[in-house]
DNA sequence: CTTGACCTTGGTCCATAGTCCAGGGTTTAG
DNA sequence: CTAAACCCTGGACTATGGACCAAGGTCAAG
């Protein structure tokens, strides 16, 4: 019977808020549906399948913005494996990037961590000496 | 003969924005400065070094909210050294975290990269089929 | 004295990914 | 028939960290 969802219906299937998906629709991730006579959206059932997608693809790390690339490729008639192997390459790179940053800045959050014994008043703390201290700022007159 | 500084001055002496310490002010980061007669915001020269400590927890990944409770307590007479510590390993925890997510991330990433040699058209495209196919979702009619 | 550089307030706007609400209409179960 | 549960639109709001704007006042140099 059920050939078709209505929106409730598929955020159900699909694990999202009836929000999320009109916010893809106005997006243009999700195609504009067909509508009942009360004017309802109605579904096919692979529709599903389509914000499934968008939701495993945002886990990795991809935008709105990205996920839609990746849709237009996957219906372009002359894109290739290699755009969308490229795009995640380029994710990938992302990633390790932002992993870098975060290890720089824990490494130097660990090394302020160490100098400090926890012991005694606040106005001895060498984290907030640290922040605190002009390193090569004043000395430019 | 300088001994207060203009709002420009401040800005320039701390590698910010002018916009960024009006935003600092209305958060209550820093102090309401006093005023010349023609309502122009006068800065100890100390605010330099207030301002720099803001930008510096902040590459350290503090949030402004946080910055502002480190400075709290960087005056509160109670307050340890432990509260600081503390506060800087909870960061680092955050940060950690952040980290793994990351790598997790990045990890599926690089096994769906690997299933995908780049050649032929999109259709075929393993990376694609993975984000579109509904594992354990489909079956608990 | 005028020009340009600086300062003021209060307000809007950006990206991101939605959430929530009011004020309607519709559909379904009892 | 009625109440609950569902759907519609459009707009406002969330957090973050500011950027940018208009429209005006002020200050220093030439």
């Amino acid at each position: 019977m059920a050939q078709t969802l209505t929106i409730g219906k598929l955020a159900q299937k699909a694990e999202v808020s009836i929000d999320s998906i009109r916010f893809y629709e106005r997006c243009g991730l999700l195609a504009k549906p067909a509508r009942t006579e009360a004017n309802y959206r109605v579904y096919p059932l692979e529709a599903a399948s389509r914000v499934r997608f968008i939701k495993k693809a945002q886990k990795l790390g991809f935008s709105l913005g990205e996920i839609q690339e990746l849709l237009d490729l996957s219906h372009a008639p002359g894109a290739s494996k290699a755009d969308i192997k490229r795009k995640t390459e380029e994710k990938i790179d992302d990633i390790k990037a932002k992993i870098q940053d975060l290890n720089r800045v824990l490494n130097a959050l660990e090394q302020l961590d160490q100098r400090c014994d926890g012991h005694g008043p606040v106005a001895e703390c060498p984290i907030l000496k640290a922040l605190a201290n002009d390193d090569g700022h004043e000395c430019h007159h």
